[in-house]
RNA sequence: GCGCCUGUAGCUCAGCUGGAUAGAGCAGCGGACUUCUAAUCCGCAGGUCGCAGGUUCGAAUCCUGCCAGGCGUACCA
């Protein structure tokens, strides 16, 4: 698969190989001052008159040459390496980028590749089969997945899609914080609500779970169990193991429902029966970490660039959260990750250091572990904020919002920012199934092109197995450019693999979808000329491929019939 | 106080890690269906890239300092 890849994806990285041969055939002939090679970029104009790419490597070499970018490009143009005759025209632009033209037999080459790869275009093994694990949501079992949730779904769920698509083993884990003083605070919550059935002026605990859910529970369980046995604190007990798992069950749901899968769920409270936190806490100490002050055990991760350094072990006994939160991490560590990805709520980032911190304070280099926050999401209906608290119990859910207005759409949009900026989600806008929404203009591109082989079937002109010289056909401007677009799939996801920024692929597809959708307006695809209509086709299942590959890494759904 | 994130068109956001005349969608105005699906397309209008310096051939992008908003600074989880 790499070789056939490292076949054409990276019409670029062609270009920079020639650039280079160039460079060293200018400096061994003395055309060029010898010097080593600074860094250049190939990249895609957006001015369609500067070529299909430019490169500015003139300008990077001005400084030492002691010479202008346009009598440098000049030397490099006239001595290009080129003997695959990859280039069509080469020209100077503005200040001394270097435009090129590739050759169109390049393109049809491209375009069959596609066609011949299918669902794999854009598959590499630039992952070299690296355990890489990516730990999202990992909400807690107290309450349902609210939107936050969803964007941090989305978001990790679609890194996981690119980074097995890029040849890495991905591994995507779901932490449970299913140990300790919340659980307890759930129970005590639905409990409460139990006793306010018949005595609605029994006391609600001072930082219970406020939402509707937690009296749904109440009534659910009571129903199952025999609550009216069992003294306060079993009841207690019994309703936060039960309360939890079918929180857990409903989350998991929910997920499912969205798109999102784990490979593990893994629970806090393993940590604790397994003796692995004890295990943590040994190491620590071993390393010289800990030390004990004011009843309490600490962890010297001040050396490491926290402020302060930090309890794990309570005077009263206890871990604290941090404690089974290193734990965890080292647990990650030794199950032989090479790359760790966590994606937290942007409220958590004050724990960034202090992780790193401590993991370096157990040998661990701090870059082993990724952090990404997600910003908060903010939703709006009919012009208004929709103000959301947890404390008070009056949030939407994901449920809610994926029931309201569509998988597709909730990740869509979710997956077409940034996550390090905050999101307004226009509830009215998205819930529209027509233009307004960006995620059916990618689709409807799909569904087109679908239709458009319809008509070729009624038509009865049908593809052959291998395009051959049927290509030499696409000639416009329009269609070449077409298949320059395609071309950059590969080394988008390739970026996407190392800056873990998806939102580009969302706007990647309603690029090349816009593309094909005017194309389509100004050419009729399927027409009295065979051949031609032939050669559109290909085209068009080249644009079909792209999209359903790209939505699919976005776990979006790519309809035939819209 | 300190730390992190954000500030680009009326609104929501991109801007490919420093490149050519800063882009898209929505909202506004005006056009295109006897045609392969009009969930589409074409045109017009819209900008002090928060502000001020600096770095260099070149800055929305990098560095510094301000301003504004959000979040965080526990022997909570």
């Amino acid at each position: 698969m790499g070789a056939e890849t490292d076949s054409n994806m990276l019409m670029k990285k062609k270009l920079a190989k020639i650039l280079k041969d160039t460079l060293d055939l200018c400096f061994r002939k003395g055309f060029l001052k010898q010097m080593p090679i600074p860094e250049f970029v190939v990249e895609v104009p957006n001015n369609p008159d500067h070529g299909h790419f430019a490169t500015n490597v003139p300008m990077t070499l001005a400084g030492e040459q002691k010479s202008s970018p346009r009598n440098i490009a000049e030397i490099i143009i006239r001595h290009l390496v080129d003997h695959d005759h990859f280039i069509l025209k080469a020209g100077i632009g503005g200040t001394g980028f270097i435009n090129f033209f590739i050759a169109p037999g390049q393109w049809y080459d491209l375009l069959s590749h596609i066609i011949n790869l299918r669902d794999d275009y854009g598959r590499s093994s630039i992952g070299r089969g690296e355990k890489i694990m990516v730990e999202f949501v990992s909400a807690n079992p107290t309450g349902p997945l609210h939107l936050g949730h969803g964007r941090g779904a989305a978001l990790g769920d679609t890194l996981c899609r690119v980074l097995d698509f890029s040849g890495y083993d991905v591994k995507r884990e779901f932490y449970i914080n299913d140990a300790g003083h919340q659980i307890k605070m759930l129970g005590e919550s639905i409990y409460s609500r139990w006793k306010q059935f018949p005595d609605p002026s029994y006391p609600f605990p001072l930082d219970g779970y406020q939402g509707d859910y937690i009296q749904e529970l109440a009534v659910e369980i009571a129903k199952e169990t025999q609550l009216e046995s069992l003294a306060p604190h079993e009841a207690i007990d019994l309703l936060s193991e039960l309360g939890k798992d079918k929180i857990l069950k409903e989350i998991k749901e929910d997920l499912a429902n969205f798109g999102v899968t784990f490979d593990l769920w893994y629970k806090e409270s393993d940590l604790y029966s397994s003796g692995k936190i004890d295990r943590a806490i040994k190491l620590i100490e071993k390393r010289g970490m800990l030390f004990e002050k004011d009843g309490a055990s600490w962890i010297r991760t001040s050396l490491f660039g926290d402020d302060k350094d930090r309890v794990v072990r309570k005077k009263d006994g206890e871990f604290t959260y941090f404690a089974s939160d290193i734990s965890y991490h080292l647990d990650k560590w030794k199950r032989g990750f090479k790359r760790v990805i966590n994606i937290w709520g942007a409220d958590h980032h004050g724990y960034i250091t202090r992780v790193k911190a401590a993991l370096e304070a157990e040998g661990i280099q701090q870059d082993w572990l990724e952090v990404l926050l997600i910003q908060l999401v903010k939703l709006w209906e009919r012009g208004a904020e929709v103000r959301m608290s947890k404390r008070s119990g009056r949030y939407v859910t994901l449920k809610e919002l994926v029931d309201q207005v569509g998988v597709d759409a909730v990740r869509f949009v979710f997956l077409s920012k940034d996550h390090t900026s905050p999101l307004d989600f226009h509830i009215d806008l998205v819930k529209r199934k027509d233009s307004e929404n960006p995620v059916y203009y990618v689709q409807y591109a799909h569904a087109r092109v679908c239709s458009v082989f319809k008509k070729a079937a009624r038509e009865n002109i049908h593809l052959p197995e291998e395009p051959d010289s049927i290509l030499l056909r696409l000639v416009l401007d329009e269609e070449i450019d077409l298949i320059r677009k395609m071309a950059e799939f590969p080394s988008l996801i390739e970026e996407i693999a190392g800056d873990l920024g998806p939102h580009r692929l969302t706007y990647y597809l309603t690029e090349l979808a816009g593309s094909f959708h005017r194309y389509y307006n100004r050419h009729r695809i399927v027409s009295d000329d065979r051949t031609l209509s032939q050669a559109r086709l290909f085209l068009s299942l080249g644009i079909k491929i792209l999209i359903k590959n790209g939505l699919s890494l976005l776990g979006v759904s790519a309809p035939e019939v819209m």
